[in-house]
Parts: structure tokens; sequence; C-alpha cells
RNA sequence: GGGCGUGUGGCCUAGUCUGGAUAGGGCAUCGGGUUCCUAACCCGAGGGUCGAGGGUUCGAAUCCCUCCACGCCCGCCA
């Protein structure tokens, strides 16, 4: 290519021009070069220069031709070496398709991290789906990931919790017992537990702002835990109620393999030494109160936000200081940390980041800062403000409908089937909602758009899936196919499908890159649109020999790759729907 | 006031990092498609000042500047 432009006395690397060859169109090429940059600098005609550089292009490899289009030099890829070397690259590498090369360094995703003290509601569970397929995904591109939670309860929140159901509840406040009381018939027995202990909580929550002696009691109740003298009950019931909402993630497929106490962090004496090396620290400074201050103003924290409070008046710690000793032994575990955050924590990122540098951390975690997901009268979901959809109650609902179409089109299945098709394809539909917009943009939530089955929704992707799945099984033909011939696959619906499929692992790399894990719900939508068309056109099963292996063994690259994708965003792979 | 983020047809959204060919999808609307592998599907139609203005460039949704609107945050809560 350089040589050839250097006949028409262009000169650039080669590298350039590797960078200047994009994606065209499709359907026109594969592969497109704009002339206009080369046409200025050797004063040629753009639209003559290109036809001078397509005329006679030296053809070799995959390259099976090359034209040119006004000021653009098309490329356009040998189709059939391209089907052929797609297909067995999927056949070849199976259920491994997409994945990257294994990579040494451990990664540590921390997510959701939500205090113990109710059921998530749709807008805290954003974190975790982001997170989770962030983890799946970087795991695909090569790295040893682990998943993390870490458990606040040491802050008032779950001090709130402890303190109301430490009294019986004819003891409760009046404002409290009212507001929370529970419907009629619901019991601890018959209520999932972030339920019933979290339902004081938002009442709670309210009383403290106007009850000083409320208030009182409950920072009493705070300091008692921070000194490690937290009662029995504290433990229990921040592990009940989390108990109960990791069972509502793990129904979208979200589950964790650690969990780190912040109560740990200050009873293994990890904080006290946190705060001893911030005493010795060059801009730490005690204020007449006692108070340790940080000037963090040398980190690039706008003014106004430059003091860094690291400790209390009365010595104790608070939330950031309790989070650098957390990252500081995440750093001693993982050579690579990420932290899942809400828009709301944009400043405690940089505020820690700093912090940790004062210590002479050279690392820093790496964080996917999201929006909120806000109700449809605008304003973010709050449980304290009684503005809120339980991810529980959506799924329920989703759940419900699914039921419904499933009956409605499967009457064949047993009911057992039939509810666990529609649990999946329910939480497939939740789950892919929430993450098919960039983490950067709010989201409004809708119930009707949160419950789609169509269009660019998870259902759409598992029932391609699930369609591929159907021809294979009814083929006969799930096995690894063999002895297809690429050139039998030539329709346009075939080889734009083929072009779709071979995205896979670029796009696994850009995810893990980037964080943009809305990209794999984009890519997802378009193999399984993909995969729709060709299969509304062209015939498998009942297609003339060598068509029909070359389809079989098309449907069974699309299955492999599509289901793949299902995994790295944690919706169920269906067999059938 | 400062920091960060967002603004794309009636509604939702991709593309912005790395400038390039008629801005790609979905919902809704209208019109088609099932004697044939699952119609949760497919095909077609209408609908766009890419927030506004300026700049850079052969070329701007994309880069730079200004402004507007919205969201979040701004030391002893987490």
């Amino acid at each position: 290519m350089s040589r050839r432009l250097g006949t028409h006395g262009f000169a650039e690397s080669v590298e350039t021009l590797d960078r200047q060859l994009e994606d065209a169109p499709a359907g026109v090429a594969d592969f497109g070069y704009a002339v206009h940059r080369a046409a200025k600098s050797t004063g040629i005609p753009a639209d003559r220069l290109a036809v001078e550089i397509a005329t006679g292009f030296p053809l070799s490899g995959g390259l099976a031709g090359v034209t040119s289009e006004g000021a653009y030099v098309n490329f356009h890829a040998d189709t059939p070496r391209l089907v052929q070397a797609t297909l067995e690259l999927v056949f070849a590498r199976g259920a491994e398709y997409g994945r990257g090369p294994p990579r040494a360094e451990k990664a540590c995703v921390e997510h959701t991290s939500a205090n113990p003290t109710g059921p998530f509601h749709v807008g805290r569970v954003r974190n975790g789906i982001i997170g989770d397929t962030l983890a799946r995904t970087l795991r695909a591109a090569g790295l040893p990931v682990t998943t993390e939670y870490y458990v606040d309860d040491m802050g008032r929140q779950s001090a709130m919790i402890t303190w109301i159901w430490s009294k019986p509840v004819d003891q409760w406040p009046e404002s409290v017992r009212e507001g929370a009381r529970p419907p009629a018939g619901a019991s601890p027995t018959t209520e999932k537990a972030d339920r019933w202990y979290g339902r004081p909580y938002p009442f709670v929550s309210e009383l403290l702002k106007r009850d000083p002696t409320a208030a009182q009691s409950v920072a009493d109740l705070v300091r008692q835990i921070e000194s490690g003298n937290a009662p029995a009950r504290h433990r229990e019931l921040a592990q009940a109620v989390l108990d109960a909402m990791l069972a509502s993630l793990r129904r979208i497929g979200i589950q964790f393999d650690s969990f780190v106490w912040e109560s740990s962090l200050v009873s293994d004496g990890s904080v006290a030494r946190v705060i001893e090396r911030f005493r010795k620290a060059p801009d730490a400074v005690v204020e007449e109160n006692g108070a340790l201050v940080l000037d963090a103003a040398k980190y690039g924290l706008p003014k106004e936000t430059a003091k860094i409070v690291v400790t209390r008046g009365d010595g104790t710690s608070l939330y950031p200081t309790r989070d650098v000793a957390y990252h500081l032994g995440k750093f001693a575990r993982f050579a690579r940390a990420v932290d899942v955050l809400g828009q709301d924590h944009q400043l405690h990122a940089r505020t820690l980041t700093a912090m940790l540098s004062e210590l002479g951390e050279a690392r820093a975690p790496e964080f996917v800062i999201y929006q909120d997901i806000t109700v449809p009268e605008g304003g973010r979901m709050s449980t304290r403000k009684g503005r809120a959809v339980y991810l529980d109650d959506l799924l329920d609902e989703a759940v419900e409908r699914a039921q419904a179409e499933v009956l409605q089109r499967r009457e064949d299945l047993p009911s057992e089937q039939v509810a666990e098709i529609a649990e999946r394809v329910g939480a497939g539909a939740v789950r892919y909602h929430i993450l098919r917009v960039a983490p950067d943009k709010p989201v409004r939530f809708r119930w009707e758009e949160a419950l789609s089955f169509e269009g660019r929704s998870g259902p759409f992707v598992q029932y391609a899936y699930a369609r591929a799945s159907s021809v294979l099984r009814k083929a006969g033909a799930e096995g690894a196919p063999a002895g297809f011939d690429a050139k039998s696959l030539s329709a346009p619906e075939e080889t734009a499908l083929v072009r779709v499929l071979a995205r896979l692992p670029g796009t696994v790399q850009y995810v893990a890159r980037t964080a943009h894990v809305h990209t794999l719900a984009t890519y997802a939508h378009e193999a399984a649109e993909s995969f729709n068309r060709f299969y509304q056109n062209i015939p498998v099963l009942r297609a003339d020999e060598p068509m029909r292996t070359g389809r079989l063994a098309l449907v069974a690259a699309a299955r492999q790759t599509i289901g793949n994708t299902l995994d790295y965003l944690g919706l169920a792979r269906l067999e059938r729907m």
C-alpha cells in the first residue's frame, strides 16, 4: 500500500497508513482508504488518485479485489476464504471463541457494595449489572478476576437497622411503627429478610433528622460498633439482610467471589495503621478540635474540596479513611483494582486516589462511574424518599409476563420447564435493559420499556440462540460440524452474518479496555439481528447439498458465538423458549 | 461559584476515545409477510438544524472555544 502510494510521490509510514485503513460501509467493501490527504500532498485530484491506486493493485492473501469509488479506495475480502477461516476459528475454539490469551495480572472488580439495609431498588442494581458484566468481560479478555463486595457494617446506615430491631415493635417510635407497618399476613417467614428488616429504615432515617435523642442513641451505637463491641445482633441482622439481597442478585446472574466486611478493617488494625501513617504524612494537619485533615490541593483536587477529613475530632475514622485501608489491602492482593461507583461518588473517587498517593501508593483504582436511574417523575431512585422500584418486584412482573408469553406459544412444555424459561427470560429482559445504555448516560426507568421482550432486548438475543439451537436439534447436528464448503455460503444474509460473528473477539477486547459494557449488549443485538435475517430468508433443513451442510455449520457457529456473548452478558442460554 | 457527566427524528438509544462515504438500531405510527427450520421474527414507508453559536480541517455528531439546559458532588454522613 505504502509502496503503491510512494509511486505517486506520497510518503507516509506504513503504520500511519494502517491506521487510516478503516471499515467501509457494510455492503460496499470490507475496508476503505480515504485518499484526500494523499491527494492534497501529491497534488493529484482525489478521484483520479483513487482510481490510480486501485488499478492493478496487487492481490494476495485474503484480498480479492480493490476498487475505487469517488475519493475512496475500497478493499474487498476474499469472502469464501473469510467464511472458511471464521467458521473454522469458531469451531476450533468453541466455548473459548471470543476469549483472549491468558494474562497474569490479577484484577479485582468491586461492585454493588450496597449497605445491608434493605432490598435492592433498580437504581442500585445498575452498579451490579455493570460490574458483573465487566468482570465477565475482563475474564473473557484473559484476566484472572475476583469480584468483591465491600460490606459496610460500620456506618450509621446499618446501625439504624440494629438500633430499631433491638427493641420490640410496640416500643418503636410512633412514626416508625406507623410507617413501617407490614402488610396483612406478612411475617419474617413469608417475606425476604431484606424487605422485612429493611421496612423501618426510611422512617428511622427521617426520625433521626428531627429527634436528637434518637440520633444520639444511634450515634452511641455507631461508636460502640467502631470500638469493636457491636451487639451480636448487629452482625446477624446485617448478614441476614445481605443474604436476602444477594438472593435477588443471583436471579439476574450476579454472584460474588469475595466479601470484605468493613468492620474487619477496624478490628484487624489496618484502619488504625492508616491513621497513623496519615499523622506522619507531609500534608496532614491536626485541627483545633482534634480532627486530622489532609490538604490534597497538590493532587489536583479543586480547592473547595481539597481538604479531606481523615479522622473526626474524637479520632474515629471516616468512610474515605476506611476505604484507603481497604484499597491498600486490595493492592496487596491484586495488581489491578476496578471500582464501580455511582456518579455521586465521583468526588470520593478522586479523594481516594489522592489519599492513596499521599501514603505513597503508586497504583490507583480504575473507576467506572455510572449515572443514576431516575423515576419517571424525575429524580433518582431512593428508598428513603419512597421513590424506588424494587428489583424483586420488577423481576416478578417480568417473569409473570414471560410466563404468559411462553404459554401462548409452547403448549407442549411441562409447567416446570415453562417456569424455568420464564424466570430466565424475565431476568434477561431486566438485565439487558439496564445494561444496554452507556454507563455515562442517565436512565429514566419506565415499566413498559423495562419489560419489553421485543426489539433491542435480552429476550431478542435469547430467542435467536433458541432458534439456532432448535435447527441443530432437528438436524441431529449438535456435534462439531465437518466437511462444509465455504463457497456454498454466498448469500448476502450468510456472508453478513459471518462478518458479524467474526467481530466478537475484537468486541471483547474493546470492552475490556474501555469498560463500555453496553457495547457488548449492542453487539449481541447485532449478532441476533443478523442471525434472524438469515433464518428468515434462508432455509436450512430443507436445503439441497452442499448448501444444507454449509448452512448447518453457519447455524452452529452463530449459536456458539451468540451463546458465548450471552455468557459475557450474564444472560441465560435457552435451548428453547 | 467550582468540579464531573449528559444533550442525536414523537419517545429511547448506537456512533464521540482513534474526524471520512446516504448518522445505525429499537419503541410508537402506517403498509406487507406464517401450506416452509419457533412471527419474542422478517420486509417496506414516513419522520433528523446530531442543544445553540463560533473555530480548526479537503471533510465535524466526533477535535477546540463560548454559551444554554438537565443530573450529581463540593471537610468531621456513607
